[in-house]
DNA sequence: TATATAATCCTAGAGGTCCTAGGCAGGAAG
DNA sequence: CTTCCTGCCTAGGACCTCTAGGATTATATA
């Protein structure tokens, strides 16, 4: 009988595209199996258990979605790599929508350090080099786009900007406007005008 | 033999403090009918499957959370109101983690226009209306609010800013200076300085 | 080449969850 | 008192997770 062939690498991949196709709380050992040809319980000398797929899903399309903002930020400065590096964001959750939720699982410390996640801060802090900031206002700074960015995705994968006339993509136009304004302007001194 | 008076209400209410014990994933029904002293088949009768636990907590939580921010912005206006409406957000989610993840459940249309996610938009136009903003401005400021209020109670959550000195306390604050500053100038035409 | 070692896959099975079907009993309405 | 409905039951099928131990295949070493 010849081998299947099944690598964590492989596995993790397959995993990856079942999630995008019936969701991450979808993804099971067994039908992984299924897909490899193989029985449910010889994964088992690959994975430890059926949370670990999970996590490694959210460290391929943490590694992945990395890939994309650094060609994306290639060239770019100000607002111009700010509008690169939000839409490669958000045009990655559209076409990888269960990678995407499996980004947010929580890493345990070692996985998060061998994940790409420094390299997103990384390239976000890339972005802040057009606009004078200094820590700590760079981390802060990092944080809103951070937040904004995830935020806005979420919620707009989530349906939320759904029954409402106005448009999604007008609104992240404004978004990102306004968040170019923020990060030129940004308040030295806590802000206390009357 | 007496009854155990399971009600659709009480379910609701004690997943969704099962949800912020064990995490939303962990909700179970049979778990839940341990707790009720009654056997899982029995909760079928109340529920239609296991999903609807899940969208239950997150109506739930919405509610809970509208009672929350309507009495935290009572009396209050402008970047005090935005302030007290953001933390009345995170705040929420600290004591309620899973009530929190539930309320990121996509709800069906019917379920989401009788639940209070029509009062969560409404309230956070409420805010606006210190800062002088008309539609459709005033929709895309309702997004960039939700957006980044949410991404970084998200974030948080999700043990993003563990590791790094800067405590998120400080970011938070200085997160919400820098949306009262947007908003007040707010980018009316397309953002264009050189 | 022969053999030891390790990796891959198997069967068997325990235990948990989801959910359906059909039955019984206790309270309410006639 | 009878009838009906409701809340709970038992029984059971389907699926999933994960462990233990055995068999087979590939690889490294003598």
């Amino acid at each position: 009988m010849a081998r299947a062939g099944v690598t964590i690498a492989r596995l993790a991949e397959a995993a990856a595209e079942l999630a995008d196709e019936v969701g991450l709380e979808n993804v099971t050992v067994s039908e992984l199996a299924r897909r490899f040809g193989v029985k449910d319980a010889s994964l088992y000398s690959h994975l430890a258990n059926a949370h670990e797929l999970r996590v490694r899903v959210a460290v391929l399309a943490l590694a992945e979605l990395a890939d994309r903002v650094a060609a994306a930020l290639a060239g770019r400065a100000g607002k111009d790599a700010l509008v690169a590096f939000a839409n490669a964001y958000r045009d990655y959750a559209k076409e990888h929508p269960g990678r995407f939720t499996a980004m947010q699982v929580e890493l345990d410390p070692e996985t998060a350090k061998a994940s790409a996640a420094r390299r997103h801060s990384d390239m976000t802090r890339a972005i802040l080099r057009g606009y004078s900031l200094v820590e700590p206002d760079q981390t802060d700074a990092v944080r809103l786009l951070g937040s904004t960015i995830h935020g806005f995705v979420s919620l707009e994968q989530a349906g939320g900007f759904r029954h409402h006339p106005r448009g999604a993509d007008e609104s992240w136009g404004r978004v990102l406007d306004t968040l170019d304004v923020a990060l030129r302007n940004w308040p030295t001194h806590a802000a206390d005008p009357t």
